[in-house]
DNA sequence: CGCGATTTTGAGCCATGTCAATCGGAGTGG
DNA sequence: CCACTCCGATTGACATGGCTCAAAATCGCG
């Protein structure tokens, strides 16, 4: 399938443009990407962003969050990960319980990773082949992250750390600015991905705001102290 | 690297038939394995899998035991898995701390696995690449599972789904007997793999005695109650 | 303005951690 | 053969973090 550069600039894409400035993609390998405004998929909040084949799919967020999750027999959910812009996400086939199914939390617009290589030149290819490859082991390390976390960390530990990867993640791809940033969650998600309950997410983060550490009200979490999240989970 | 033909049945090697075997390896594939018998690497117990250069190696465990860890600030242990005959694990460079380290619990016989491929024929690399490919995708997905069971199940429970984990793991590649399975591990070691204390897996563990489901005693699990396992975690 | 979803708070309980002491087996040196 | 030591397994007492249940407050939305 061929790029529709006839839809070339139907939509001058500030996320792209986010994308690929924060990637550090080289002008070639952005012209490609631009050459896709077109071909953007568009997923609505609170649905689950799968593949249609019997093949998983790869596709790359340019604006949304989305998580991977897991509904367990019990009826309780385990969030595995959230994923940002920038973030690639493996969306697969409906029928697949395992490992975790991907579920939007907001509106989100993405790439399919394979159409986008395809209709690459070589070495565009092998440029975003590297920064896929690199974001998804990120995401694997993360993985051994939330393990040593939940195996070791207490309830005021966890919350923090996950306020920190939030914070930390977001800022690299410039979603943070001096007042905080938006995380449209509810603390029901924190706790499902946390292994907490929603009582003691509650408590945690009345916990950290009284400390001064972190306020998270409204979507939005702002009166951050970097240095002493840090510190209290360790670092 | 070529196959060292020379030392072709040096060592006839139990083991690699066992391998053979259980991974359901055609002939062409097992011969090219049975070449190889010279080239089995040995570590001794307890000593660090690494990769000798900066990228990492994937080797294949002929035989013995090794877990992936991490050895954290405050002095404590997190494992994040344990590989069995017949599971690729991959060893990473020394200077690498993450996202964890491997290494042995028993003398360990492995073959490295790009050398392997190296010499094999196209059709033989290509069913190496899928029964190995398989068996990461499996270790992939017991992380996701690792998550679900560290943050939802009791101490009790954790014990009881990594006892059955072991058994079905073990008896898929014939090292389980109806009198139960040998596992070269203590109770330190499940402590440090499950995220909880040492005192409490000890406890854990005789509850589970007491109970009829499973005895761990000199190094061996007997006394498996298979059923009861798998319903006390909700299976 | 009313209703469902989310957040907040309190009370009480139980699972799990920590600390400390003991026990047993395997090696080791005399 | 015995005394000693080390490591792992075991047990008890106690403290506490996090869960559950229940009720109230607040927010978002039609």
């Amino acid at each position: 399938m061929l790029p529709p550069s006839g839809t070339l600039c139907t939509r001058p894409p500030p996320v792209m443009r986010r994308l690929i400035r924060s990637a550090g993609l080289s002008d070639a390998t952005a012209e490609v990407l631009r050459r896709f405004a077109g071909t953007v998929e568009h997923y609505p909040n609170a649905t689950i962003l799968s593949a249609a084949g019997s093949a998983p799919r790869l596709k790359w967020i340019l604006d949304g969050w989305t998580c991977e999750l897991r509904v367990l027999p019990n009826g309780r959910r385990q969030i595995f990960s959230f994923e940002i812009p920038g973030d690639p996400v493996l969306a697969r086939p409906l029928n697949a319980v395992r490992p975790c199914t991907v579920m939007t939390l907001t509106n989100v617009e993405c790439l399919d990773v394979a159409q986008l290589l395809e209709s690459a030149g070589k070495a565009e290819r092998r440029e975003i082949r590297g920064v896929v490859d690199h974001a998804l082991s990120l995401a694997e390390e993360r993985r051994y992250e939330k393990i040593v976390c939940l195996s070791r960390n207490s309830a005021l530990q966890r919350v923090a750390e996950l306020l920190l990867e939030f914070h930390d993640r977001l800022s690299r791809v410039g979603l943070v600015d001096d007042r905080g940033f938006n995380l449209p969650l509810t603390q029901k998600h924190l706790a499902d991905a946390l292994g907490l309950s929603l009582v003691h997410v509650i408590r945690s983060l009345k916990t950290l705001r009284l400390a001064g550490m972190a306020t998270f009200r409204f979507g939005r979490v702002s009166a951050i102290d970097r240095d002493g999240l840090a510190a209290l989970c360790g670092r």
